[in-house]
DNA sequence: TTTTAATAGATGTATATACACATAAAATAA
DNA sequence: TTATTTTATGTGTATATACATCTATTAAAA
């Protein structure tokens, strides 16, 4: 769909504004479809980000700075995240040996299990939406990292 | 930068769900910093998105299920945001007379003096950030629409 | 006309973002 | 060692997303 009809409106000053918005409503909309697929699983997005992260480096530990710096939404509040997991016994917290002050998380069988189920369900969806080619996909890749080239830190 | 560096991972089954992440973490990265420069203007992201609409349609009003049409994030609470707005008197609610379910939402000259200069501070962020051409602003459109080609509605 | 359905907006709840601040532990300086 | 600073995490608050539900009003059906 053209962004035009996606926001009803006309009134781009230049085509890397409109690039803008297009990145954010796109951001929107992926999320957004994917929290549908997430629905069933009883996860939400950032969740689901949080346990990926974790299996990434499982059987390992990760602290919750070592998840911060991973997430997508840098601003992400990683303890509540957890909180949440926590409760569903999804991850495990241990406070770590080494310094007292990190708080070890480990991502659960009952964790795994679930991340798998719904990982298979957005590669399905995902590939259901395939409309660019994987060369697209690479020029898409540039452009958006030459767009953040001057991104800090 | 590059994404891999961003999420410190390495780890992309393909181009296409690398660029799946690299859109959503550039919109983060966008919001990012536009909300740093709002922040003067005690305006969050959403309270500008919905001034700007208004702006867009001054002197005329909108109602609010206009204002949601037109929206980045569909998904927005307008009612609430609204809320935030009048309170600092930037717009102004009146029930509209042919129709008494419709709330009309109107900018106010508050709201279109805060929007004026808020713009102008954003426009130079962005000119400052404007690493890309317009040819390659264009292509990266291009690429975006065809991944939302599916899209339904 | 009376009833039913649809629509617009407001409101409630869980979770998240964004950011300030508090607390405990570790690292560093005096 | 003692004091100071830094770091890791947790917690508090305002606003937002996402979605369900309620109310008033309008439109459509019986």
């Amino acid at each position: 769909m053209k962004l035009e009809n996606a926001l009803l409106s006309t009134k781009f000053s230049n085509e890397a504004q409109k690039a803008t918005l297009n990145i954010l409503y796109t951001a929107w909309w992926l999320k957004s479809i994917t929290s549908k697929e997430l629905k069933d699983f009883d996860l939400t997005h950032e969740q689901y980000n949080v346990l990926r992260i974790l299996k990434g480096k499982y059987p390992d530990q990760l602290c919750v700075k070592d998840i911060a710096r991973r997430m997508i939404e840098k601003s992400s509040n990683v303890p509540r995240i957890i909180d949440r997991l926590e409760i569903k016994k999804l991850v495990k917290r241990t406070v770590s040996e080494s310094d007292k002050r990190e708080t070890l998380i480990t991502i659960t069988k009952s964790g795994l299990s679930i991340l798998e189920s719904s990982t298979s369900k957005l590669n399905a969806l995902h590939k259901s939406l395939e409309t660019i080619t994987e060369k697209e996909a690479e020029q898409l890749n540039n452009l958006l990292e030459k767009l953040r080239v001057n991104e800090i830190e």
